[in-house]
Formats: C-alpha cells, structure tokens, sequence
DNA sequence: GCCAACGTTGGC
DNA sequence: GCCAACGTTGGC
C-alpha cells in the first residue's frame, strides 16, 4: 500500500464537502499537471491513503485522510465544453487527462499546518516541502506518514 | 494583492 | 531545440 498527499482549495472543495458527498465519495478531477496525471493513471491503487490538504487559504495544512476507491480512469470533466476544466486535446478515445476516486476516511483531530510541518527537520524531505512544492498530488513515503500522524 | 517558482506555449 | 512570454499555483 502507498501512501500519498492531494491538494484542495476548501474555498472550492474542501473536506467538509468530501464528507457530505453520497458514500462520502468523490471523483478527484481537474487535475491538469502530467506528473500529477501520471500518479493517478499508473501508481494510486484502491486502498492507499490519502493527505487531505487544504491549500490557498488562511491556514494552510493537513487536515483529514481518505481512501483511494477506484485506481485511475479518464477525467471526463476535460471532455465536457461546459466545464471549467475542458480540454479539448483530451478525447475520450484518447484521453490526456486522469482521475481516480477518493473516500472520506476522517478528519485529523486538528489541522497539522504546513507552518508546522516546515518545522520539522524529519519531513525535510517531504514532497511537499520541496522546491517549488506546486504539485497537487504527490506521494508521502510511509515513515513521513507515520510521523506526521504522531503529530496529531 | 503581491510575487516567486514553476509549467506550458509558440516563434524562430 | 532554445528560450521568452505567458499563465498558474499557492504562500504570505
């Protein structure tokens, strides 16, 4: 099993609204970076567990966990000319652009702010914490995850 | 709102 | 294939 680290503005998705998703389930789409495409299609298996961290607002951080439920499939927003997130060299016979499902599992017990983590010399190498950091999904090796969780 | 750090695009 | 211009991300 892996471990990894998905990025959500809570002022568009947040994980209050992860958690009140039918079976608190959602698709993760939208995501329009190729290595981030490239986890999701080849690597994320149902099972792994997921960061949920809240990005872009007042206090950025870590603040729940999910479940990979469905391993990567093409993200049919980008063939939708209505969505935000169309695109059009994307095509369903060809798709650019991968997803996969996520499971709300539960909320941390407090939010493990990114102000924190930077604090911590074990998470220096942490995905997240690394040049430029931009990444919206990213994986968090299993002795990270650990600690991290040892934090709440 | 600013801006640094990217990634992408497109002219050449 | 280079690289400048541009767009996006995301912390602050």
């Amino acid at each position: 099993m892996n471990y990894w680290l998905m990025k959500s503005e809570p002022d568009t998705f947040g994980i209050d609204d992860l958690q009140r998703k039918p079976e608190q389930t959602e698709h993760w789409d939208g995501v329009r970076n190729y290595q981030a495409r490239n986890m999701m299609r080849d690597d994320m298996q149902p099972g792994d567990l997921v960061f949920f961290y809240h990005s872009n607002c007042a206090e950025p951080g870590i603040v729940g966990i999910m479940q990979v439920v469905k391993a990567g499939y093409p993200d049919f927003t980008a063939f939708d000319p209505d969505n935000i997130h169309f695109d059009p060299k994307s095509r369903p016979d060809n798709p650019t652009w991968f997803m996969v499902d996520v499971k709300f599992v539960r909320e941390l017990a407090r939010n493990i702010t990114l102000k924190e983590l930077k604090e911590k010399s074990e998470l220096a190498e942490l995905a997240l914490l690394r040049r430029g950091n931009r990444l919206s999904v990213m994986p968090v090796g299993a002795a990270h995850w650990d600690f991290i969780l040892g934090l709440e």
